[in-house]
DNA sequence: ACATTAATTAGGAATTATTACTAGTTAATA
DNA sequence: TATTAACTAGTAATAATTCCTAATTAATGT
């Protein structure tokens, strides 16, 4: 993996929010500092860098949505400003419950509260 | 809301299958028994099944699956090969919990389990 | 420093899932 | 049976994302 200033602006904006952005919003933000990135350049480096576990991608409502936080976490989706918040539920009982009830080898447990 | 042949006949195939299937899938479906179908009617049937809340659609990876059981329940969601399993987890204590630690009208929870 | 080379990019075309539009068809009702 | 508003087929349009290609650039060896 060679380094990419486009590559490293774009980790820089997804890690300067909390608004769990979507990749149109990450390219919009990108083009303030580098004019002429393009659009697939966005979506190429975000997949690259939720493989290399340096983001986390967050499918709402199909559209995907990156997060900076890629501890297990979850989330809150309000129905009326349509954001989605970041809440941290006790769940490692839960998690543990699940592995025990089902041979699962479970890797990520998602959780979103609507509402 | 008036009768539609059309509408029923989507309605029994999606009752009929536990395999959370896509509008595609049910297209396919549905074309067994009516040939001309056509796929903007599927989504259209769909969308509307779902406002009625005669089924719920669950959103995976970017893609809408289809679901005739509407009772609030969970998914095991297989990355070999790709399926979506229902489970049902004793999460009354967990939408209470929530309830209670933030002031946020629930109105439901999304687990899915990733393995 | 300079050449080599393989990764990366910009820009645009292609793809996939979904919605919108429209003229014709059909279920419900009187 | 005529009326009418809801519904459909077929197709065009849109939105999100991926793919393609020639040009650019970071890393490496000389």
């Amino acid at each position: 993996m060679r380094y990419s200033y486009q590559r490293e602006t774009i980790k820089k904006v997804v890690y300067g929010t909390d608004s769990h952005p979507t990749a149109e919003w990450v390219f919009r933000k990108t083009k303030n500092v580098i004019p002429k990135i393009s659009l697939g350049t966005v979506y190429r480096n975000l997949k690259l860098l939720a493989e290399m576990g340096q983001i986390s991608v967050i499918n709402d409502d199909n559209i995907a949505r990156y997060d900076w936080n890629t501890n297990s976490h979850n989330h809150l989706k309000c129905k009326q400003c349509d954001s989605l918040i970041d809440v941290q539920l006790v769940n490692d009982s839960l998690i543990s419950k699940i592995k025990k009830q089902f041979k699962f080898d479970v890797d990520d447990v998602e959780i979103t509260i609507i509402g």
